[in-house]
DNA sequence: TTTGTATATCTCGTATACAATATGCCGGAA
DNA sequence: TTCCGGCATATTGTATACGAGATATACAAA
């Protein structure tokens, strides 16, 4: 009994498999694009990588699919997904979208505690926006629509709205970092929170929906610009 | 040459894996309910019930737990997922909002061709409903959500609305068993029907919304009274 | 009878061996 | 020179073997 460990309170605690080792690595570094797309991801090879046998590798590399971060050609690999600018515009508007249903269920769903954190976090972000922290910014961005999206407490919508965007976060890196992008962001999010505040589910929706609009439109014209240079 | 089946045209036409075999095998098994919920998916025994080795067991048994509809427990095996009534009846919000999102977007983006299949599916329906053939109503009615779905011509909106619809499939069969739901369903859809070929997006989200959760409210209770009984 | 411990067994996670398929190269013929 | 066909290689898909962890059972002691 002496030396008893098992911490039974909350969530069960389990040794973290070798698959979740790779899966995350091969994640973030598709994500950081360190992997870029199109890459064909040889199984052999990253199991040596990460010190691991094909076995492991091999799940990963399916969960990586299911998230659809690559695709399965059989008898041929698993390639790092790369998306026609169709698709992205495509992604945006799903987030937008998803975020806007979400946002408009969390006016009238959020909790006082939640309604506080978020005006909180928008302070902060007006904050960093004049003190000109784009980092630290961004950061605080993640978490303020991770918490809208939460405000709707329907796990389902929450999933499907965070699936998309995990698949947009490689895209995302490039926003954000001029001045002029981060004070329009500040507006519109004003805009969302006062939406949220007064309970007004109408206006919180195409709140949401205007702003990640308009952030994809930035995103858009940028990389087109990037393209052409 | 001759005798060269290499049809290229279109998608790459690849070899069934076992492994996909078996995951459409388990998956309809557990959409038919053959395999209720909380059944533990036992690998060596499914691998020899399909003539296979464990491998492509484990892997079907991963894109089952992507799909979510079933959960892994580390160490103690993937159990077909027993949902909560609280959590079905987020399934369904969670498919309600995602159809009137695809459905206010394909209020102004169906084709004329889509419309034209709307409007027959509609009037083929009310005829099914009018003879009381419930089982082919079931069908052209999962095709008409379908379309409706897909009339939004956005990839990743349709995907995200089909994984919801088919999480909820398994507990959609107890449905439209009495005329009195079937001739409300009916009255419903052409709620739904008037709003996308009037092009009101704001309508036909909320028709859609309205019809769904109307019809999500039926199973609770209809299910509520079988456990009761 | 009950409880604690030890063992037995079962299943999962991982590694490796084998089979099937695609790709690339090389030689030969037109 | 160019094109075609067959072979070699590499990589994926599948099967099996092995080790780790967990649960269940049996036995002993209180």
């Amino acid at each position: 009994m002496l030396g008893d460990d098992n911490m039974v309170g909350g969530s069960a605690q389990h040794r973290r498999m070798q698959s979740e080792i790779v899966l995350e690595g091969l994640e973030a570094e598709i994500i950081a694009g360190i992997i870029p797309p199109g890459t064909r991801l040889d199984e052999t090879g990253i199991g040596d990588r990460f010190g691991v046998s094909r076995t492991p590798v091999r799940e990963a590399l399916h969960a990586l699919c299911a998230r659809s971060l690559a695709e399965r050609v059989p008898y041929k690999g698993v390639l790092v997904l790369a998306l026609s600018p169709e698709h992205i515009d495509q992604m945006f508007e799903a987030m937008a979208e998803m975020e806007a249903t979400c946002g408009r269920l969390a006016s009238q769903r959020m909790t006082m505690s939640e309604r506080a954190e978020l005006e909180t976090m928008h302070r902060e972000m007006n904050a960093l926006a004049d003190a000109g922290d784009y980092e630290t910014y961004e950061g605080v961005n993640s978490r303020f629509h991770t918490l809208i999206v939460a405000g709707c407490h329907n796990k389902d919508l929450v999933a499907l709205a965070e699936s998309m965007r995990a698949k947009l976060r490689p895209f995302r890196k490039y926003q954000l970092h001029d001045r002029g992008r981060i004070s329009r962001s500040c507006a519109e999010h004003q805009d969302i929170v006062d939406a949220l505040l007064d309970q007004d589910a109408q206006r919180a929706g195409t709140a949401l929906r205007r702003h990640l609009v308009s952030a994809a439109q930035e995103f858009l014209l940028r990389r087109k610009g990037e393209v052409e240079a």
